[in-house]
RNA sequence: GGGCGGAUAGCUCAGUUGGGAGAGCGCCGGCCUUACAAGCCGGAUGUCGUAGGUUCAAGCCCUAUUCCGCCUACCA
């Protein structure tokens, strides 16, 4: 390819901004995250959880694609046919409540709108809204394949609910009942039992004398809730209980009413809890509920949907339930009925959108039967099909899905998929369809009234995987891409989204939505503790990738996601990663400010004659790519991240430029050449490996890389190459690092500053070593600053001299008039006590018995060969210090 | 009530079949060495929560226990 030489030069500084906006429409333009349900070659796919439609980019929507971009530009780089499918979810009650208030600030309501008008609001509002936070995953580089963007209220997906519903009611698994449930009173829906939070607060236990009918007798029940009284239909206690056997089968009169109930005697009593009676409120407790049911006990709802009392609840009614609890409180003592108040904390059910307190109510409602669904999706996990990574969520799932509940899908609110259910005025029956039907099944008549209410968001997320691939057609899309290959989510929708995911998609594709689902962790802020906007310790994604780039801040969440912890994030970590950006930027510049004279014919250069530093480095970096394969493979995307930032900064920048720059000097020489080819190749390698976690910096640099054509992100991932692998090049080149460290570390603890460059003896009698040492002295003459190196023999070892061991390598710098005999001797009495601590640890290991009998062989054999070396370091060391003691002495 | 996870350097954490305690940040000292001071070189720092046990050998396995967090249930 041929580029002008101003081509291969970098800028003084990185410009985040600038260079990802224009390779991300690049990018979109040259098609490359376009997806081809019509190509042969593996599959590999993925279906966005989808954010709501409401939604703006948080923390964990950052984490999460950026997790799963990581994986799709992995999978796309090694050659498999991607697909990774974005949309939104139409969030029903969120977004009601958004366009609610903005109508509010118009003093207009929902009602004065009417439902048709309302919901065509809802649209615009969409339309108007919507895709900001798929904008915002743009920013982030999500490669998603834009063109197949779905909607969960999309016609598309509205078929699929609707063909869903109508087979699940066919088959009897969708039923609709009079049952107790969450009820909302702010939001005026119901709510499945997944969307109450449970939170403790403070409350007051009341005992209630209950007058029986006969006699002057009382019974004396506790509650938290006595406004619910007035609902009550029976008083319950242990059967068996003594304090109440006699009466069982009597009658009390409800206090404040004239209605009298009997007294009930049932199991689900706890007789050694408040008084061990228990007033039954089949209307407002689901416990309750249940004990109602068995004993056949009439149900009176006494709380409307707006939370006030109703009719039922007599001269109550109108109050709200809270004041109303304040004024019975106020007549029951006035009749002296009250006993005691006594305080007490429980834990009372809220709503987890609005917050408002749950009222349980029994109500008309639609449900899903799930045990029958429940079923399969657990044998999928018990049987591999699906893997949960990390494995211990598996257990959750199983849990849940196990003591799994019928499913309350209908919401009582005009944003959302409408329930396709149809009653008939003449006979009250109902009939499900498709379509519209013109005539009642039962009766023919034809005058029928569509249901109000709408399903739960999440019957539509529950179709997700197959509804936005073209279910109910028998699409190439479905074919070619289902089941998805993992799907990536936060354990907060465990129960909520994967849960249903797996049951209707095994139920309707017969098949797993998903081979693997990656449950990730959640981010917190630095102290550990949730973000939230109350709290006011969010960290804003988009802010961060203002300030740092996309980059340092993608790489920052990879690097952090080790699985199974939550991630303490701080914009201190954020800024350390946008310093390894920076990093790589640097050391392209130097890469590129050394190719001046490159011309591109250097692949004649063979191996062998590249340097020791270039074998070892192609080594470390075939290394590389093998182990963040793997960490990629098993989903560990903070190994991989690590691994390759103590790959790039302390191999290839702290010593593999360092050394090139000698091999660099020779201008016209085989080593510039092939320094120069391996300073392309492993830049090369370290850009393609990085390009999934930094998209934008690795295009930008990559482009300007001779060799290199389109783009990047179509070129192939990494593979390792056996022949670069060479570990006695690696051995080698590690003993000429240690002896450079030695010196430094010498240097560094005289305090001797870098410029003044000092003398070096070394002795070694391996000969071996010896012709390692001489061919590579210019490393050492440039990396340990030094100015002249000298063989002794063992009689010309110099006297006056600071010491280090390396190995079969004596090193020695004469510092004569120059050494501090106090420092010297305090560094070599530090190492001295480093050598003895672990010679102690392993001679009590060598003189046990039983460690020599038991341990493996070659432990033995290893502990044996330290023992050795770390003999002879001791004996060197000891000679040293004891020369520096006279020497002290002398002087 | 049931279940799960965590406790390792000053801080945040890594540590994959049990066999020489690690990283980043921070701290101390020295350096503007022509890719990078957002940098380079060197240094210090740990009874791996506590108590037992298994084993030749335990941060890792078993038992108990303390503290912290989460999920789940909803005894009125």
């Amino acid at each position: 390819m041929d580029r002008k030489m101003e081509d291969l030069s970098l800028s003084k500084s990185y410009e985040p901004c600038r260079v990802e906006k224009k390779w991300y429409a690049f990018w979109k333009k040259q098609g490359f995250f376009h997806a081809d349900e019509q190509k042969n070659s593996n599959p590999y796919s993925m279906v966005i959880p989808p954010p709501n439609v409401t939604g703006s980019l948080h923390m964990g929507h950052a984490l999460n694609s950026t997790l799963q971009d990581i994986l799709i530009r992995y999978k796309r780089m090694d050659g498999e046919n991607t697909l990774w499918l974005p949309g939104t979810d139409h969030a029903g009650i969120a977004t009601q409540y958004v366009v609610e208030k903005e109508l509010g600030r118009q003093k207009k309501t929902r009602r004065s709108l009417g439902r048709e008008k309302f919901i065509e609001r809802i649209w615009q509002w969409k339309k108007e809204h919507g895709d900001i936070i798929l904008g915002q995953l743009k920013r982030l580089g999500a490669s998603c394949d834009w063109s197949r963007e779905r909607f969960t209220m999309d016609e598309g997906l509205s078929t699929a609910v609707r063909e869903v519903f109508v087979r699940l009611y066919e088959e009897g698994l969708i039923y609709r009942g009079d049952y107790i449930i969450n009820w909302c009173p702010r939001c005026h829906t119901a709510l499945s039992d997944l969307e109450v939070d449970y939170k403790e607060s403070r409350g007051y236990f009341y005992y209630i004398h209950y007058r029986l009918t006969k006699g002057k007798k009382t019974i004396v029940v506790a509650t938290t809730r006595p406004e619910t009284m007035l609902g009550d239909t029976a008083v319950a206690v242990r059967p068996g209980d003594k304090r109440y056997s006699d009466l069982v089968g009597k009658e009390v009169v409800l206090p404040l009413t004239d209605r009298v109930i009997p007294i009930i005697a049932d199991n689900y009593v706890d007789e050694s809890f408040g008084t061990g009676a228990l007033k039954i409120t089949p209307a407002h407790d689901f416990n309750d509920f249940e004990v109602g049911a068995r004993h056949n006990l009439p149900i009176i709802k006494v709380i409307d949907e707006s939370g006030k009392m109703n009719e039922n609840a007599g001269r109550y009614k109108g109050l709200d339930r809270f004041s109303c609890r304040e004024k019975i409180v106020e007549d029951l003592k006035a009749q002296k009925l009250l006993k005691k108040v006594e305080r007490y904390n429980h834990n009372i059910g809220y709503c987890y959108r609005c917050n408002d307190v749950i009222e349980p109510t029994l109500s008309k409602q639609w449900f899903i039967k799930t045990a029958p669904l429940a079923k399969p999706a657990i044998d999928a996990v018990k049987e591999g099909r699906t893997r949960i990574i990390p494995a211990v969520w598996e257990k959750t799932y199983f849990e849940w899905m196990e003591n799994i509940r019928d499913w309350c899908i209908s919401r009582q609110i005009w944003w959302g998929h409408q329930i396709p259910a149809w009653y008939c005025k003449k006979c009250g029956e109902i009939t499900v369809a498709k379509v519209e039907p013109k005539a009642c099944q039962a009766c023919g008549g034809n005058e029928l009234k569509q249901e109000t209410d709408v399903l739960d968001t999440w019957f539509s997320s529950a179709l997700w995987p197959f509804s936005t691939m073209g279910w109910p057609e028998k699409t190439k899309e479905l074919e070619t891409f289902y089941p998805t290959s993992v799907l990536i989510t936060g354990f907060d929708i465990l129960f909520f989204w994967v849960a249903r995911m797996m049951m209707m998609g095994l139920k309707f594709m017969g098949d797993v939505p998903f081979r693997d689902v990656y449950i990730h962790a959640l981010i917190r802020d630095a102290k550990g503790q949730k973000m939230s906007k109350s709290l006011g310790n969010v960290i804003d994604p988009l802010v961060m990738i203002e300030k740092y780039g996309t980059d340092a801040f993608r790489f920052t969440l990879a690097a952090l996601a080790g699985q199974g912890r939550d991630i303490r994030l701080s914009e201190e970590v954020i800024s350390g990663y946008r310093n390894f950006v920076n990093k790589i930027w640097n050391v392209s510049r130097f890469v590129f400010l050394n190719l001046t004279d490159y011309k591109g014919e250097i692949k004649t250069i063979h191996y062998n004659q590249y340097s020791l530093a270039d074998k070892w480095i192609l080594s470390r970096a075939n290394r590389l790519i093998k182990t963040v394969r793997t960490a990629l493979e098993d989903y560990r995307f903070n190994e991989a991240a690590n691994f390759i930032y103590q790959f790039v900064w302390h191999e290839f920048c702290d010593w593999y430029v360092e050394f090139s720059k000698e091999n660099l000097a020779n201008t016209e020489s085989v080593q510039r050449s092939a320094t120069q080819q391996v300073l392309i190749e492993v830049l090369d390698i370290v850009l393609r490996i990085l390009h999934p976690f930094m998209p934008f910096i690795t295009e930008e640099i990559w482009q300007k890389l001779p060799g290199n054509s389109e783009s990047i992100m179509i070129s192939s991932f990494p593979k390792e190459n056996n022949i670069f692998f060479n570990r006695d090049a690696e051995e080698k080149l590690e003993k000429i690092k240690e002896v450079i460290y030695h010196i430094r570390n010498i240097r560094g603890e005289m305090h001797i500053p870098p410029p003044q460059k000092v003398e070096v003896v070394l002795f070694c009698d391996n000969d071996k070593t010896r012709q390692l040492l001489e061919a590579y002295k210019q490393y050492l003459f440039q990396l340990a600053s030094i100015k002249n190196l000298k063989y002794a023999t063992s009689k010309t070892k110099p006297k006056v001299a600071a010491t280090a061991i390396v190995k079969d390598i004596e090193i020695y710098i004469p510092l004569e008039g120059v050494i501090d005999f106090g420092a010297e001797e305090k560094r070599l009495g530090k190492e001295i006590a480093k050598v003895e601590k672990e010679l102690s640890f392993i001679q009590k290991k060598l003189s046990n018995e039983d460690f020599l009998n038991k341990a493996p062989k070659k432990i033995v054999e290893k502990e044996n060969q330290r023992n050795q070396a770390l003999l002879e370091k001791q004996k060197k060391l000891k000679r040293s210090i004891l020369r520096i003691k006279k020497m002290r002495d002398a002087s």
